[in-house]
DNA sequence: CTCTTTTCCTATCACTTTGCTAGGCTTTAT
DNA sequence: ATAAAGCCTAGCAAAGTGATAGGAAAAGAG
């Protein structure tokens, strides 16, 4: 039952992104540097994201990434979906149709509903706007 | 972000118990025949269910499995703990203290609590019971 | 046009977890 | 004594995890 780091890395590099907007793109060597994470594991991670248009690349010198989109737009469910594959507890709840032969007199099925649920309702709610203003609070704790 | 097989059959078994609690103890055979799982599996988790004093064993011929309190005193979260390990989303909140060194600073560490919390109040809300309940409620409705 | 810096792509790999299977040992009712 | 149950340990194939490695392609600077 856990996040594995491929969806925390993703999570933790497009909040890299979104603090480090200065309108020039960011190295993924810089990213690698500021979050301690292997730069070689990012570049595959970062593809992802781009494949899927979250992220827009700049080759060449004085290349790198930038955010596709405004932080509010992405929420943490869009990026641990896309890098961890469903959210879902169990399988039977991981497409649009459930294909468990069972389900029709699986009474857990009804438990896995209800955390399912209780997942999406945070990771649906809570976008990179929200990780942005949380570490600028943080921030300002550490000034003071 | 899955529960695993262990987690799901193990919270069968003991539903499986509950609604098979007649008095004479069950066995593990039968359990296995009627959720259709390996019996040599089962028995292995049901292992680790009666070494934390979940169940109740009594060997030899008429011998068999079954609960040691009242389903009501067994809370969904207490088996999947059990069985699967520290449901929380990321390994710094396994434990009851947290030693990453990353705390302080980390933000995502605040949405990790968020989702930690919405899965421990399903989890630790559900009971034996109530699975027992809604069981009763499917098969009615398979009646009428 | 060439050099360098960056992203892009694919392969590989050690390690761990998962989901079992197998086989024998121990207890106990008949 | 026998057979039916649980008890215990080992093993193992397949998949997933978390990287590392090496080069190809693009593009800006000189």
């Amino acid at each position: 039952m856990k996040i594995s780091t491929k969806g925390r890395y993703a999570l933790r590099l497009m909040l890299d992104l979104a603090l480090n907007n200065t309108g020039e793109p960011v190295r993924i060597k810089d990213i690698a540097a500021r979050q301690e994470i292997s730069d070689k594991y990012l570049e595959q991670i970062i593809s992802t994201l781009n494949k899927a248009g979250y992220v827009k690349s700049i080759r060449g010198p004085q290349g790198g990434y930038h955010l596709a989109r405004e932080p509010e737009k992405y929420t943490v469910g869009m990026i641990l979906r896309l890098t961890e594959g469903p959210l879902a507890p169990v399988p039977c709840l991981d497409g649009e149709v459930n294909t468990c032969e069972r389900q029709d007199t699986c009474v857990t099925l009804r438990l896995w509903r209800m955390l399912d649920t209780a997942i999406s309702d945070v990771v649906d709610k809570v976008t990179l706007a929200d990780l942005v203003e949380w570490q600028t609070q943080i921030s300002d704790n550490y000034v003071i």
